[in-house]
DNA sequence: CTCGTACACCGTACGTCGTACACTGTACTA
DNA sequence: TAGTACAGTGTACGACGTACGGTGTACGAG
């Protein structure tokens, strides 16, 4: 039987490095990355917390396959489309991935080596800008430009407790006001009640920045 | 001798809150969050590690703290510019100060409640927009906008290992490119090589976005 | 001058963490 | 059948956050 074969085996049956991985991703989605501890992963497991160092060689190591499972998950920019739909589609897969996974926002500062699911999307990310007609350097721009307002736009939206309109009017209400005096906080108190009044709506917010940007963009690639 | 006036006393001599949190601060800057334990802390003020809860009810309370003093060192927005000038000011500082502290990106993920420091800091945004001419929504677009490329730039830039140009191009020929296979990854190697050839400096990348997303955001401001 | 009270501060202890190390058992090779 | 490799584990160590029950000193009341 082949090294491979009996890795097959493995896997079906007993442990493996994916196994782990996901289901310390499924852990950290469901308890926060606090709540992930090598024990309670090997408990949900159904194994013994040392197990777990054979498929791992540390928990920085699991936090980092961690994060590249997060990219996996990131939809690579589709080739037939126009730059700008192409762009649309990762920044908006991308923001779902992170509101799906919030704690990896958190990790991705101290963790500097990217895992390979990273380096296929960002050879992805760069392939479609420049096929797009825009330079080396300056696909490097919109490149940082890009994953900047979707990573900032995803950690805002991270430590804000509401995702819709009703949410926030009532969160408004219940939570805002009461600790913003109107003489000390007026604009704030303005913006408050504007976009209650406007039935204002946090899941739309992310397009705005978006189509700015990519507008802002549109005239710095040499067109074909 | 009054309530007022024995703090007082107690902060000459003493421990304080402010003394805790900044020390914790500096701590946090010159050995990562990891390794901000409250009996280090409690160490380095000459303390031991329970008097801290006399001035902080829980770790969690000194990070919000700590979070908190970050937002105090970011210039808010001068009034006696035009709004761009004041953007860029404030952009600029929130970067530094950010890149000072990168620690606290991670953690404005996890915490939900905004400081005193933080509210401030947000109500002179909004007034400076509203001031320029944008409607209340608008201006939380722009809020929005602006914070998004602010927080996200400084995300990436904290899981960056290179500041310059050299370190950039040192980098790219010891680091990256050995594990690029060309084949694999033909425009990542070309980026890494026109920005090498263009002595890149990272630290202009900053502005380009900037630049983009403020005038991007002119028009949409009503003129007076 | 003494006593009671308040409060800044601390020592100890508990449960949990990451993980080093030495140990099982099982499966396959020779 | 003996030997070897390796998946999986049990125990133990030092460090963590912090509950709890102390100390000591300062000060107003008698």
């Amino acid at each position: 039987m082949s090294a491979k074969e009996q890795r097959q085996v493995a896997s079906d049956a007993g442990l493996s490095k994916q196994r782990v991985v996901v289901e310390a991703v499924r852990l950290a989605d469901s308890e926060g990355v606090d709540g992930l501890s090598m024990r309670r992963l090997a408990g949900a497991l159904g194994a013994g917390a040392m197990s777990l160092y054979h498929y791992v060689a540390s928990k920085d190591e699991l936090l980092d396959a961690m994060i590249d499972i997060v990219f996996e998950e990131i939809e690579l920019p589709p080739e037939e489309t126009d730059w700008q739909s192409a762009m649309r589609r990762v920044a908006t897969s991308t923001r779902q991935v992170l509101a799906r996974h919030p704690w990896a926002i958190g990790l991705m500062e101290s963790r500097t080596s990217p895992g390979p699911a990273n380096l296929r999307h960002r050879e992805a990310f760069t392939a479609c800008l420049r096929r797009a007609g825009f330079s080396a350097l300056t696909a490097t721009h919109a490149n940082w430009l890009l994953n900047s307002y979707v990573y900032g736009y995803a950690l805002q939206a991270a430590s804000l407790p509401f995702d819709t309109a009703d949410e926030l009017a009532e969160m408004v209400d219940d939570v805002y006001l009461p600790q913003l005096p109107p003489d000390e906080f007026p604009y704030l108190n303005e913006s408050a009640a504007a976009l209650v009044a406007a039935g204002y709506d946090p899941a739309e917010e992310f397009t705005f920045g978006l189509d700015l940007v990519l507008a802002a963009l549109e005239p710095l690639r040499a067109s074909a």
